[in-house]
DNA sequence: TTGCCGCCTTTGTA
DNA sequence: ATACAAAGGCGGC
């Protein structure tokens, strides 16, 4: 199937929205993408503004990859300084992705202190033993394991997956999310706080990782994940909008406090409004690329 | 109630 | 090779 993209008023680019970081289970052969996405094995590519596709409707592609989302009127809006347009310039076409929220919420438990190269494979080794396997065009793919499943498993299972410290956190999330203690298919029509309230009650899970869940699967565009790169990002280039012990005091440590975090988060929804998570992931994507070779 | 410290497994990268 | 950083969270004080 086909989808013809007006690029003026839809743009698009799927191999940046695919490479920014946000997603860790797509992978590449050729000129295709393939992932399974809701439980189906899928591929698909693009060829300037015609996207084709396979093993899913043309409905699920346009959800999938947001593209009902205004991205002009979104680029507009948060366009608010040459930093953050000069990070839009360079990935054209980026979007946000709306993933299972099953899934995302456990690849971001996973994501703690881990690099996304590091990310991938515990993913993809929870898949692989946990998951059953579809093939596509001679390429394995695998389902990503359901609450029941994980909460099963025993700790032992989960830490030959390579997840260290995080594979108990799996594991008693697995079994609140399994029992409904947090229901997660709720959270999405819960508005902002409260549903990150909910996410808050699951070991492993703290202020980075909850925003994460919220912005790539529980449609809360006003979300602002910070983690290292945009910490850095925001101390450097938009010190000026933030109090100065404040910035002073953030760059020396590690790890930001709740209180601290929340203040970044609150600064970056006053400046770029309702939809800081797309400005995020711009300036995500662009902090990454003038660091290191992505 | 809040802040700070040290620790948590393992992999990627220089 | 050896060190350091990685889409952080948590319990202790």
């Amino acid at each position: 199937m086909k989808i013809t993209l007006n690029p003026t008023t839809t743009p698009f680019n799927l191999d940046y929205t695919l490479q920014c970081g946000q997603v860790f289970r797509w992978e590449k052969h050729g000129d295709w993408w393939y992932a399974i996405v809701a439980k189906k094995a899928t591929k698909i590519r693009q060829t300037s503004n015609v996207l084709e596709f396979e093993g899913v409707d043309a409905s699920f592609i346009e959800k999938c990859f947001r593209l009902h989302d205004p991205l002009p009127l979104i680029l507009s809006k948060i366009s608010r300084d040459a930093h953050i347009r000069n990070a839009i310039q360079n990935f054209h076409g980026l979007r946000l992705v709306r993933q299972d929220p099953w899934e995302c919420l456990i690849s971001y438990i996973c994501a703690t202190y881990k690099n996304i190269p590091a990310i991938q494979n515990m993913i993809g080794n929870l898949s692989r033993q946990f998951g059953h396997e579809i093939t596509l065009d001679n390429h394995s793919l695998y389902t990503f394991p359901n609450p029941t499943t994980l909460a099963k498993a025993n700790i032992t299972e989960l830490t030959r997956c390579k997840l260290g410290f995080r594979a108990k956190n799996v594991h008693e999330t697995a079994k609140k999310v399994d029992t409904q203690t947090v229901r997660l298919a709720e959270l999405e029509t819960m508005p902002y706080e409260a549903a990150k309230n909910e996410l808050l009650k699951l070991p492993g899970v703290g202020e980075k990782v909850a925003d994460c869940v919220l912005l790539f699967s529980l449609n809360k565009l006003e979300a602002f994940p910070v983690d290292v790169w945009i910490k850095k990002t925001i101390l450097e280039n938009y010190h000026e909008y933030l109090n100065i012990a404040f910035v002073q005091k953030a760059l020396k440590k590690k790890s930001l406090t709740p209180s601290e975090y929340r203040q970044i988060g609150s600064f970056a929804r006053g400046y770029f409004g309702e939809y800081a998570g797309y400005a995020q992931q711009y300036l995500f994507h662009h902090e990454r690329s003038v660091c290191q070779a992505v």
